[in-house]
DNA sequence: GTGTAAATAT
DNA sequence: CATATTTACA
């Protein structure tokens, strides 16, 4: 609820600030091309019988430059949208009580266009006909200014709620000018949250921002129940990212949503679909081949930048899957495991939970059920991840390593060392238990033009990853960082330097890897 | 399948 | 140029 608003105030600010702009379509730096001064010029179809308020209406309208074609019949109107679908971004369509059929056949048929209805009706079963047969929003007249000078964000609601497949010509370049807007406007929030760091409350910004804004705060009940969204994802994804910064979501997805693996190659970011990729070399990662990428036609950017993992797209999410970039699938080139820290951090809990020395790679991707993760990929990290740990912890622990090889013994017996009751990842509750976490400071900084390889890049010097203990909620009460989106928090400035507060930065350069935490003890923040 | 060292890619 | 990741090999 609140991150719509926020989102929507957001829009709002950007556009405000262009109205001075001819409406126009223009290739941005992103090569993504964009809608000048939105929404100025957005073509609307205005039905309505009534020929004065008809006429009142489109003038209101065209005052806030929106292009406004004004039908006096629904004949008209249905043959102009099945003749020209594209020359229409919004209808607005007037209901009597004397006839609304007409109106009704317009909502029936003009299902690819978002349709306010506006009628002085007050009978709610009207109202539900409408909404039921499609209508965007049924506005009782006499409608006010601000309902109509919002009336854009049923385009953009439209623009991402029609999925990547369906998105009509017109849809198209309101989508990617949202994109595009999101992307710029998440840039210049990260910089007023470096600037407010130290003002407490986040929400003080958002307020502040909606008063300036040319467009007032949305008006339409739809965006301003965030929960109406369908789940279709795109734009829950942008909001619950572009908030996540300020406000974790605490097992908001919980066990059930399970992550999905950034594989990427080369500089392209796109979305994946890699069907056709088959590893030079490495035939044995069938695993790979499975994959089949969907929605080629997402806004690539807007996940690279919004997506806070390494979820190139919902589909990934929800199917727990790898994603690989374009370059992967065109170039057919050998990909690499984006290892995020989401990633490491289940890798990390599948090591935890197999017990150090019985993590060998095959388990280890067994448990983390990962799809498109090999073996390979396991053994690779899992290499590196035991040389961090022969490095930071004495001797104690890399004697265990060596001691405790024997293959014998590779079952999924806990390691009484942990002290800690076994668990078992299908049951998604984390033990209190802390895990080691490979923290890449500019995990959160992700590089759109960069090479796609790696979202973060390291530091110049050195490997400051570290761990950071992630709690049980009942251990703590701080469900904050048990979710599996437990990076989440940490994307909060604010919360970082709560966490790392503990934790020093000490500059050894030549540590990879910093240990802070002993792993078998359980540190409480609150002595 | 594993663990490590060498090769490679970024 | 450093090093993370992949690849080769025992």
């Amino acid at each position: 609820m609140w991150r719509m608003v926020v989102l929507c105030a957001s829009f709002s600010k950007i556009w405000g600030l262009r109205n001075d702009v001819k409406p126009a379509m223009a290739g941005s730096a992103d090569g993504f091309v964009v809608w000048k001064d939105f929404p100025r010029g957005l073509k609307i179809l205005l039905l309505d019988k009534d020929a004065p308020s008809a006429v009142e209406t489109k003038s209101k309208l065209e005052e806030m430059d929106y292009v406004v074609s004004l039908y006096h019949n629904e004949e008209d109107a249905l043959e102009a949208i099945s003749k020209e679908a594209e020359s229409f971004h919004v209808a607005i369509v007037e209901v009597t009580t004397s006839d609304n059929c007409g109106s009704f056949r317009f909502l029936e048929m003009a299902k690819d266009i978002p349709t306010i209805v506006i009628s002085d009706v007050h009978c709610l079963s009207t109202m539900m006909k409408c909404i039921a047969l499609g209508a965007a929003e049924f506005l009782q007249k006499p409608v006010s200014e601000d309902k109509l000078r919002n009336i854009w964000q049923h385009v953009v609601q439209k623009a991402f709620n029609a999925g990547g497949n369906e998105l009509s010509k017109s849809l198209k370049p309101i989508k990617d000018t949202v994109v595009s807007m999101l992307q710029k406007q998440s840039e210049t929030d990260e910089h007023k949250i470096k600037e407010k760091e130290s003002e407490k409350d986040d929400k003080y910004g958002c307020e502040k921002t909606m008063e300036n804004d040319r467009f007032s705060a949305p008006s339409t009940p739809q965006l301003e129940q965030g929960g109406r969204f369908p789940t279709n994802g795109e734009f829950q994804e942008i909001t619950h990212c572009s908030i996540a910064k300020e406000l974790p979501q605490p097992g908001k997805h919980s066990s059930s949503v399970s992550k999905s693996v950034g594989n990427t190659c080369d500089n392209s970011v796109s979305i994946a679909n890699n069907k056709d990729v088959l590893p030079s070399k490495a035939e044995a990662e069938e695993e790979v081949n499975s994959i089949d990428g969907s929605k080629t036609d997402e806004c690539s950017a807007v996940k690279e930048r919004f997506l806070p993992s390494h979820f190139h797209s919902v589909d990934d999410l929800q199917k727990n899957r790898l994603s690989y970039s374009d370059g992967a699938r065109n170039n057919r080139k050998k990909m690499k495991v984006d290892w995020t820290p989401e990633l490491h951090r289940q890798f990390v809990q599948v090591v935890e939970q197999l017990g150090i020395d019985q993590a060998i790679p095959s388990k280890i991707v067994e448990l983390m059920k990962v799809e498109g993760l090999t073996r390979h990929n396991v053994a690779s990290h899992l290499q590196k991840y035991r040389m961090h740990r022969r490095h930071v912890l004495p001797k104690d622990e890399d004697r265990r390593w060596q001691a405790d090889k024997d293959p014998t013994q590779r079952g999924y017996i806990p390691r009484p060392i942990l002290a800690y009751p076994p668990y078992h990842t299908d049951c998604g509750a984390p033990t209190n238990q802390i895990y080691p976490f490979w923290v890449h400071p500019n995990y959160h900084t992700h590089g759109v033009g960069q090479a796609g390889y790696t979202r973060w890049h390291p530091p110049p010097q050195s490997w400051p990853w570290k761990t950071y203990p992630v709690v049980h909620a009942d251990a703590w009460g701080c469900p904050v960082f048990v979710t599996q989106y437990g990076q989440y928090p940490m994307s909060s400035p604010l919360q970082r330097s709560l966490m790392y507060s503990d934790f020093d930065t000490s500059g050894d350069s030549n540590e990879m890897f910093q240990e802070s935490y002993d792993l078998h003890q359980v540190k409480t923040p609150h002595h």
